[in-house]
DNA sequence: TTACTTAATCGTATATTTGCGATATAAGAT
DNA sequence: ATCTTATATCGCAAATATACGATTAAGTAA
């Protein structure tokens, strides 16, 4: 039996959704919120305004991380992250390319 | 314990994060690429493009559906699905609203 | 040194997702 | 009526995600 096939799609399907996935939950939501607003690196506070514990919102943080959609640099106790918005550019590029580019000729709902 | 705290969020955050979740996946980006390619209500023919069983095909479809991203009537034996641009035009506007808005005053990376 | 602070990681329980085969449904063909 | 075709749904097994408390790690302060 194989389970998630995910290999079987193109290395820009898979990059979209990972990027996707990345979003896929109010709490990441919220915290690229945060960051976009404050426009800078935003150590710690992350934990106060989130209304889960340190540890999940630790574990958010790293997804988030790991799929590049922010960075991090550890500042002695602390760390901080800010926005990666070089992966923002190119997911809202791809995402354009897939489905923008033909939404003025498709504004008629088809079914 | 509580699992599932997404009602703790704004109701913006929970939209966003459930289009997201929607487009996780390779198969969903593959199916939504060929909907918006043809630019038409597409009966069938995606079960034969993608590498995966009718019946998980068919489950795709339905979270796409359900989550609003796309359109389906059924018309006799067979069913046609197309794109829902409306919602695609929100989220773009929502995402954009978030992110975008920022971004050319933010292209130093700050860590 | 010993505390204190901050954040990451571990361990674990539960929830959800993913995938397939099997079955059901529904319209058209014979 | 039966067969065929196309799609949806059910039922199950495995993988992944979510959340928390407890612990660890690492710098700072006393």
């Amino acid at each position: 039996m194989a389970f998630h096939k995910k290999e079987e799609f193109t290395q820009k399907e898979q990059d979209l959704a990972a990027f996707a996935k990345a979003m896929a939950h109010p709490a990441r939501i919220a915290i690229l919120k945060v960051l976009a607003q404050r426009n800078e690196c935003v150590c710690g506070e992350i934990v106060d305004i989130l209304p889960l514990a340190q540890s999940t919102v630790s574990q958010h943080l790293k997804e988030l991380k790991t799929a590049g959609l922010i960075t991090g640099t550890v500042d002695g106790p602390r760390s901080c992250y800010c926005i990666n918005w070089k992966a923002f550019s190119t997911f809202n590029s791809e995402f354009n390319f897939l489905f923008a580019n033909l939404k003025i000729k498709n504004e008629k709902a088809c079914c």
